[in-house]
DNA sequence: CGCTAACCGAGACGGTACGTCCCGTCTTTAC
DNA sequence: GTAAAGACGGGACGTACCGTCTCGGTTAGCG
């Protein structure tokens, strides 16, 4: 009934109806945010009855829980090789060019005002925000290790601070950060020691 | 009809009923969220009639405009002296605390959930947010031009660090920003330069 | 504050105001009925402010009960002379005649749906319909004194059904009793003995 | 939507609701009068949702002409056998026991009123009206054929009489018509020919 | 003839019912 | 046995009036 991932479905409808009906969950919180957000829309969008979303998942706020948890996922990038400041500016980029235009990223708010109301929802919530952030933090400590950025920095709370400048633009200004200025934004956050020529040169 | 605050109205019970319905209305946004407020959940807690909201404000989004736009100005520090670094870390702290508790940060979720629905609401929203953030920007200029802080540095873009950093912290994690880490935020992000007169040598 | 007439009004527009707002009732009454009878409109009507009939009569049913007890006696028609059964003839035709076309009798509905609420109102109705059968009902047993109907006629249950038959004609028809067959009606109901000296043979 | 009888409901649900709701509207006009009477009281006293009842019937007006043209039928009774002049006894009678005490009988102040401000409620009153002095005028006239009253009679007034007799002591006076004094109405107003036994004798 | 008190209209107030819309649940029918 | 259709109880919406109340402005009639 939780709706959660492990069920098998024996029925290959069932799976299919699922993840047409996830999908069109997520579409509508993106379209219509959480306040607006309402199962006979997702139904209409799904092309399904309303009594099929309410027969997988027990309310709105189960169905809204699932369809994030199993759409998550698309936010981590492949770190690949390169030193860490390259890696970090790659993945600073990646957050910035999905938080500017994605479903998901149009899914924020939602999920804001979402936590606000529902544990499960801000277990969730909370819980993504600290995964990445903590892929962001290890990186800028793997930096600080290799001697690229200064030793005294802090390495969490200059992860806030990159990843709060992008959702800033995204939540409290009408135009998102811009992807192209993530290097400058690593680079203000994060200055490469002089001395320390970004493991480039040589 | 519009609720605007110029109206000088001639019967004192009407300025009475705006405030006491303004503050009620800025309560239950706080407490119940953008989707979730309704206008008779406020009428109840301001102890008034439906028809007495109706008869000052067109509708629900009117209301909450309204007493957004009302119960601005709150968030604005005397800037007082001292040097510009002085003078961000106290913005800085204030900011961090009014986000950590108060009425209005409590309203924020609502805020950005809202205007993604109603322009007039976004139009405040990110004209609010333009405001705070051009004050921060102009004493970070102040602090360069004054010497304090490093002149590569992009007035601008620190101070989207520094807000988005506090609001990070309230909208993204369990735990808003502590305010006393404003200090340790700001030399984060504008580092003091060692030969200037920050206040601090000699 | 009961409206009642024999308060001397000192101030001369006091008087008039009630006598205004009170024909305004009626109107208001004969057109709207009782349901949809409302001070509003009977403010409007009369030109009024609402608080100055809240000010004269304590509520609606005061206003309705005061404007019918101030305007009765419009009913009753001087008898005159002549044989029982012409004055029963001329009283059935004018009681017909009013009920077919008076502002009082587009009244009656409210009249009897409004007794059905308020007591007073209900004392009025009722003890105004009693007033009108009982001048009939002393009229028949004058005739059947004087010989002019059958001895064993019971006087009063002919009043109720020759005042029945108007009424039934007004409540309960699209068209209300002619009263040109008055005389037909009364001849029903009291056949005049033919030995009689009805006024008509020889 | 106009909630006619002929709707064939497939869900047996549909019946079921609107008898329930009609019965409870009839209940309501019949205790609150026509001005009083409230669609959400209706909605209480059928524990319905108002929403189920504004399915099946337009508005407020709708539901009451329904509420009466569904009613309807209870009070014709089994006209039997005997002379006219029995079966008249018998019907007025029966009439006057319905219109002293029943549900349907306490409506009609409210059915008078309504017919001032709906034509639909106004066409059943005067059509019900209609049909039932109808059935009464086609006895007596078979009387008059029969011999048992005299044939002067104007068949049609003689039911008006008998009929307004009646409800003129439920509308206009404290106390309704006593079913009892139904036989002495109907020798009164049709006086039973003395050469013409009532088909009682031999 | 000017003062004062009453009466006036206008309309804000807390309420209640309206008729509409949509929620999330539950029942029925069709495939 | 699953899905689609949609009836159900519920409740907020925004509107229209209710009857009460608080306003200044006008007007009558006494000093």
């Amino acid at each position: 009934m939780s709706g959660g991932p492990g069920t098998a479905g024996l029925d290959p409808r069932v799976e299919r109806s699922r993840a047409v009906i996830r999908q069109a969950a997520l579409d509508e919180l993106a379209e219509s945010g959480y306040g607006a957000f309402s199962i006979e829309s997702v139904a209409a969008r799904a092309r399904a009855g309303k009594s099929t979303i309410y027969r997988h998942w027990r309310d709105k706020l189960d169905l809204i829980a699932d369809a994030f948890e199993t759409a998550h996922g698309e936010l981590v990038p492949h770190p690949a090789g390169g030193t860490a400041a390259e890696q970090i500016r790659l993945l600073v980029r990646h957050v910035a060019e999905i938080t500017a235009d994605s479903t998901f990223s149009r899914c924020i708010p939602a999920l804001i005002e979402g936590a606000r109301h529902d544990s499960r929802l801000r277990d969730f919530h909370h819980g993504y925000s600290a995964r990445r952030r903590a892929g962001l933090t290890s990186l800028i400590s793997a930096g600080i290790a290799a001697g690229e950025f200064a030793p005294g920095i802090d390495a969490d709370l200059a992860a806030q601070a990159i990843l709060g400048t992008v959702f800033y633009g995204r939540l409290m200004t009408p135009e998102p950060f811009d992807p192209a200025r993530a290097g400058e934004l690593v680079d203000a956050i994060l200055p490469p020691l002089p001395s320390a020529p970004g493991g480039r040169e040589e």
